[in-house]
DNA sequence: ATGAAAGCGCTAACAC
DNA sequence: GTGTTAGCGCTTTCAT
């Protein structure tokens, strides 16, 4: 594999000049340009990464830690950020939480020797927030910018971008209410997650904001698989609870819950009626075909984007709607 | 930051003995090592990976090329495969080929500059065969290896790691006919596609050992995703034909197969039984909950792992078995 | 406008 | 058993 010496060999220049070339740092005779960029050509020259990172103290990676890579709104996000990202040079590098906050306190610990430039977080799980405020002040004054996507950590100091959970929530709430299906109960973990408590958050502001109460009974704290959903409905039918509507937390609970619901015989939407959460590809395919909330995981790659570009301050906060999708369950 | 430097002064030792004590190349007086050890801990020391890579010439990463993300499969095998990697020393680079051909060409050309020790791709798209079987050859020999996962290209000399495909519809296919369900359609992308052309393989296969005919109308070439199972249903029925059973090439397209059947009132299983492909997290809280074909992301992943851990030859193919999963849809 | 040379942090070959 | 030193490939002063 060539490199500059090589190519500055060939063109019979000194390799200063073909770093001068080949990053436009100074003015270099045009012949001389030329006869560089022929060489490199014909060598096939490609700057070491290793290299360069060395030499700048950077990186030009960014560690993509996720909690759960299956779950349909953070592999849509992925799908978009890593494209976005390349535009402007950047790598994502996979990092898997597994929902365990231990790792994403190791990956915090560890972004330096990582040799990451950047830490995007697109994890709900709650954390040590004084660590986890900590480690993104430490970093910050190492260069090393750590952000929140889809979730708000916006309170420790970290630039946050996501979807107004609280907003869209209270609006399709808001809907059930308004077409007589209360009961609403709200299903999705929540003693775990940022972004779980704000979308709970949004149903409670809907209830009162009717003059309803909160019913704790009515409020499933499960974890956000179709597993979770099925059982959550099942148990919640043997306790004999009565409802007429459920607003879940992801669409993945919703179809567990709408299977539950089929399964004790009881119809959906005619019975009770199911709201899902971020759209997912499938969504319409379910039948009934499941009424759900947007997400627009592009928006969120593009918001990302422009905090890791942008050289000045970052908002610290980047809300982005989501609309209410009416199909057939609601 | 601290440096080799740094510990080497603290301790009072030289930078060589810091190093040897730090990566176990050589013998140290005891006394010397837990000093360095001492020193390293005091002032948390990590090395630095650029200068590593850049003295060893490689990098351990990966770059991780996936059509797209969001398929059900791809996600599973993201997830597995990014820890198991991890236990090797290997950082996983996510790339996103959104099923262009290009852009998997690019990453192979570039793969050198991009600095990646090994490319693994996990992508049924059909590309230009020489093109790729010349990259490879070409980064073997540069010592950057490149796997498929999910996909058969040993035939172009690649290491590959996959389900039996063929065996696993062959088997899918035997059930339905042996339970009568005849004739039987395939849905799934073939034409443009490794993976579907052996899914449909083994469908060809078992109506062959039946001694049932192969009717082309009956095989429907279309995308993976939810839609693509719904359109090609719903033209079927358009066409009038008819059919007792659908086996599918993914997970998403019986949904969107099972959704046309339903809108068009036909009844599953009674009418039509409908089976999936590679058991997606979901596939038992659709309802009828759907049969399907298991999948095993952790084998394939461990699979990646003794294939870029080994030292020697590597398998050219590694074949992991699916088994029929039954419930309710077929 | 161009070249010589230093140095980023690390490992390993070579001394002693 | 330990220290000295060269050098991986690159960018960037500092000269000229």
């Amino acid at each position: 594999m060539a490199n500059v010496g090589d190519v500055a060999r060939r063109a019979g220049v000194s390799i200063a000049t073909v770093s001068r070339v080949l990053n436009g740092t100074a003015v270099v005779a045009e012949d001389t340009r030329e006869r560089v960029l022929k060489a490199a050509a014909d060598l096939y020259y490609t700057p070491n990464r290793a290299a360069r990172n060395l030499r700048a103290g950077r990186s030009n990676t960014v560690a993509f830690a996720v909690s759960d890579i299956e779950q349909s709104e953070v592999a849509a996000i992925a799908k978009y950020l890593q494209p976005t990202l390349q535009t402007i040079g950047l790598d994502c590098i996979l990092y898997s939480l597994a929902h365990s906050g231990d790792r994403l306190m190791r990956l915090l610990r560890e972004a330096e020797q990582f040799g990451v430039s950047a830490v995007v977080i697109v994890s709900p799980d709650l954390a040590d927030e004084g660590e986890l405020a900590g480690h993104a002040a430490r970093l910050a004054g190492l260069g090393i910018r750590v952000i929140a996507v889809n979730n708000d950590r916006s309170h420790l100091g970290i630039a946050s971008v996501l979807h107004d959970d609280v907003a869209a929530t209270a609006l399709s709430v808001g809907h059930l209410i308004a077409n007589g299906r209360v009961p609403v109960a709200y299903l999705g973990r929540h003693a775990g997650s940022r972004a779980g408590q704000a979308r709970r958050q949004g149903y409670v502001t809907a209830l009162q904001a009717a003059g309803l109460p909160v019913d704790p009974d009515l409020t499933w704290d499960f974890a956000y698989r179709s597993a979770a959903g099925y059982e959550a409905v099942d148990r919640a039918l043997a306790r004999g609870l009565a409802f007429a509507a459920i607003q879940c937390g992801s669409d993945e609970l919703a179809m567990g819950a709408i299977a539950a619901l089929q399964d004790h015989r009881i119809r959906v939407p005619e019975d009770v009626a199911v709201v899902g959460f971020s759209n997912s590809p499938w969504a319409m395919y379910l039948r009934p075909a499941l009424t759900t909330l947007s997400s627009s995981p592009q928006h969120l790659a593009l918001a990302v984007r422009d905090l890791l570009s942008g050289q000045g301050e970052m908002p610290l906060r980047t809300l982005i709607r989501r609309d209410f999708l009416r199909r057939s369950s609601a």
